[in-house]
DNA sequence: GTAGCTGCAAAAGATTTGCGACCAA
DNA sequence: TTGGTCGCAAATCTTTTGCAGCTAC
C-alpha cells in the first residue's frame, strides 16, 4: 500500500498528495532511468488526471529533499531513479541504450586523491562509462 | 593569422567561411567552456554580423569532425573546448563554477577494467568531479 | 556556376511558472 | 481554515530548421 519511495517522502515531512503517492509508487516499481515524461505516461496510466507539470514540480520536490537522484545521459532530458545509500555510476550500451549500475571504491578513492591533490575536496562526482558490447564488435 | 583551430578545419578538407574562421578563431583563444551564447557574443564582437543559428550550426560540424569536443555539465546547456590528443576530465569549484581540467592514467585503467568485468569494451566516459575548496570549507 | 553556407524568424523539445480552483493537515 | 498543491496554458530557454539570398571553391 505504502511505496517505499512513499515511505521516505513521510519521514522527510512532505504532505502527501494523491498524485505524489502515485509518482513515488511509480518510482518505486521501476528499476530503470524513466525521464519526465515517461515517468508522466507511467503515472497517467494509474490516475489519467495527473499533468506533466505536477510530475516536473514532484521530482524537483523529491530531489531537493534526496529522495530521487537526477541523472543526465547527455541526451537533453534528465532521468530519475530512487536516491540509494550506496553511491552508484553508470554504464551505458551505446548501441541499445542500456544502463547498467556499478560502483568501484577503487575509482572513488583515486578521484578523491585528485580533488586533494589539486587542493579541494571532492562534494560530489559524475561518472558514466559509455561502451559497447564486446561480442558484437568491429572484430 | 590562420588560428590553431582553422588549421584542423583545414586538414580536415572543411570549406572555411568568414564565419567559421571567426568562430575557429575564438575557440582557438577560448581556454574556457564557453557554451553557445558566449561563442556567440566572443564572435560577434569581431564581426557582429555573425548569428546564433551559424555558431550551432558551426560548433556542430566542428565536433563532427573532431576539431571541438562538446561538454555537458549538467546545467542544461552544452558547452565546446577545442579537440585535444590527450583525453581529460573536469573538476568543478562548485562554489566559483571555475573548471580546472586533470588526467589520471589510473583512473581510466580502471575503468576499462570495469566495463570489460561487464562483458563490455570501453568507447567513451565522462567524469567530473564537483568539489569544494578546502580553505574555504565549513570548518 | 553551383553546392553549400548564412541570417532571420519560426519551430521544436524540455522544463518552468502565473493563476484561479482545490485539498491535506 | 488555509497554505500548499494542482491542472492548464502560456512562457522560457536551448537548440534546430525552412527558406531565400549569398559566397567559397
Amino acid at each position: 500500500m505504502t511505496s517505499r519511495v512513499e515511505s521516505l517522502c513521510l519521514e522527510k515531512g512532505l504532505k502527501m498528495t494523491g498524485q505524489r503517492r502515485i509518482i513515488a509508487k511509480v518510482l518505486s516499481e521501476s528499476d530503470d532511468h524513466p525521464d519526465a515524461g515517461e515517468l508522466h505516461r507511467r503515472a497517467a496510466a494509474i490516475d489519467s488526471r495527473i499533468s506533466l507539470a505536477t510530475v516536473y514540480r514532484t521530482v524537483r520536490l523529491f530531489e531537493e529533499v534526496n529522495v530521487l537522484e537526477r541523472r543526465d545521459f547527455g541526451d537533453g532530458r534528465a532521468r530519475y531513479e530512487e536516491a540509494t545509500e550506496s553511491h552508484h555510476d553508470h554504464l551505458i550500451d551505446i548501441k541499445t541504450g542500456r544502463v547498467i549500475e556499478f560502483q568501484s571504491k577503487e575509482i572513488e578513492t583515486l578521484q578523491r586523491d585528485v580533488a586533494q591533490k589539486l587542493g579541494y575536496r571532492l562534494i560530489d562526482h559524475r561518472l558514466e562509462l559509455y561502451v559497447e558490447s564486446i561480442s558484437d564488435g568491429d572484430g
